[in-house]
DNA sequence: AAAGGGAGCAACCGCACATCT
DNA sequence: AAGATGTGCGGTTGCTCCCTT
């Protein structure tokens, strides 16, 4: 594939050397190319990338020139193997923004998102053939609940053509059910679902998480933290704060949300709806709702695939012997609703209270429905590491933590103060008394150690 | 020494987005 | 507004090297 090696019709030699085919040479760059390409961009800045090829003999399209450029002749590039901080840092932000190579690469001076995606590729199967888990333990309970998993990543591509579709208030696919049960999200074992179903919404895939850890998970009740998802766009703390504040302020209507006829406005299938109390009350976050006409036709609340999407499995007693049409829906459903799904976890959506009271049997009184994403923005360059190390300090004092620490997080990268007021450092003191307290066993750095010890090779070869 | 297989790496491909015309 | 062009990104492929048998 690389090298073209020639065999297509109408290969020559260029001016170089090398296999021609329709013009433009493929495989690996000579010595002189590389001296072609580098004077090219001496003279010219870089950029234009589709110029080379006509204002100089080198017979490879911009496309070509540029990933040469940025991956091998760029100045200020770091070869060799990682460095085990960089390994660390690339493990600190895969767990937090997934497959985003280039913008790890912003983190990581003079490497490549190419080289960044190799070594994860190459780790991951490593690690996997193993049956080691991806991330470390610390990084894993961190994140629990909501790490990126490589087998559970939709495209960004993906992501935003949900979002083009369901982002704007146009009408979504099918209802959501809803129960006057409540559920919390971090309850361990909520009611009415299974277990299995209960670590399907919460946790990541098998394959990421050996199944030890799981075990512990289940045996230790581990409750998840809040969906504290980054922002691809990495949003400033003042975004976050301005998020925070339309926890309270914000109306975003849905009309005929429950409608009992109706499967064309409403939620996407397995979209939480989320109780937001004011006063958040420890372990009780998130609530999912059902409709009251639901509650006898299956034994399941809700088609609960809350987990990523792709790889994603649900429980054989759900997927295969469920009659619930919704279920059976769910799991023919396409890509594209997995990946309105992972849209949707990494947005968690609210219903102000005021609008999801059920009064009676019948669904006319959710025509009215106030529902705005739940989202906390973290950008990479931001550390989450600040913003759990404020929840540490809530669950260790029970009670609020200090302004200094809350201010820690609240600021950007710069240092600076990002306008927050102390309306918004209650609202962080708020979510942050939701959260467990990290154990500081697991954020040793001597277990970081020795989780990454893998028998017969150490880590990085 | 030769063959087989795995790991690492470089490069291509397809897609999406932004900008230009 | 629509098409063309340029650029960036993530996924995938296939070559080369090296180790093991």
């Amino acid at each position: 594939m690389m090298n073209g090696n020639g065999s297509g019709e109408g290969s020559s030699t260029n001016a170089v050397g090398g296999d021609v085919t329709g013009g433009m040479k493929k495989g690996p760059w000579t010595a002189a190319e590389d001296n072609m390409l580098i004077d090219y961009v001496k003279m010219n800045g870089e950029g234009n990338w589709n110029a080379v090829q006509k204002n100089t003999d080198l017979a490879r399209c911009g496309k070509s020139c540029r990933l040469r450029w940025a991956n091998h002749l760029r100045p200020n590039l770091k070869k060799g193997s990682f460095t085990p901080e960089e390994e660390r840092i690339i493990l600190e932000l895969h767990s937090k923004i997934g497959n985003k190579w280039a913008r790890m690469a912003t983190q990581l001076p003079g490497r490549t998102d190419n080289e960044i995606k190799n070594y994860w590729n190459t780790r991951i199967k490593r690690r996997q053939r193993s049956g080691l888990p991806i991330y470390p333990p610390d990084i894993q309970h961190r994140h629990n609940g909501f790490l990126y998993n490589q087998n559970c990543q939709i495209p960004l591509a993906r992501l935003n053509e949900t979002k083009s579709q369901f982002g704007r208030g146009n009408p979504l696919p099918r209802p959501l059910h809803s129960n006057q049960t409540s559920l919390s999200l971090l309850d361990p074992f909520p009611m009415g679902l299974s277990n299995h179903q209960t670590m399907a919404m919460s946790i990541p895939q098998p394959n990421m998480i050996s199944l030890q850890q799981q075990q512990h998970q289940y045996q230790h009740h581990v409750r998840q933290p809040p969906t504290v998802f980054p922002n691809s766009e990495g949003q400033s703390s003042f975004s976050r704060m301005q998020h925070l504040k339309r926890l309270r302020n914000d109306t975003l209507e849905y009309p005929g949300i429950f409608n009992n006829n109706s499967v064309s406005t409403a939620v996407p299938m397995g979209v939480p709806i989320v109780r937001f109390k004011p006063i958040l009350p420890s372990g009780s976050l998130m609530h999912l709702q059902r409709p009251p006409q639901q509650q006898h036709q299956s034994s399941h609340l809700m088609p609960m695939k809350m987990e990523l999407p792709s790889n994603q499995f649900l429980p054989a007693s759900v997927s295969n012997h469920n009659s619930d049409p919704w279920i059976q829906q769910a799991n023919n459903n396409s890509g594209l609703l997995e990946a309105l799904l992972e849209d949707t976890q990494v947005a968690n959506r609210r219903v102000s209270p005021e609008y999801i009271e059920p009064t009676d049997e019948k669904t006319s009184e959710y025509k009215k429905m106030k529902i705005e994403p739940l989202e906390i923005n973290i950008s990479e360059s931001e550390d989450l590491s600040a913003f759990f190390d404020l929840i540490n300090e809530t669950n260790a004092s029970s009670s609020s933590p200090s302004q200094a620490t809350t201010s820690k997080w609240v600021k950007n990268e710069c240092g600076e103060a990002s306008g927050v007021t102390e309306e918004d450092l209650i609202d962080m003191q708020q979510l942050s008394s939701c959260i467990p307290k990290l154990s500081l066993e697991e954020n040793d750095p001597q277990n970081w150690n020795q989780w990454d010890d893998t028998s017969g090779t150490n880590g990085i070869s």
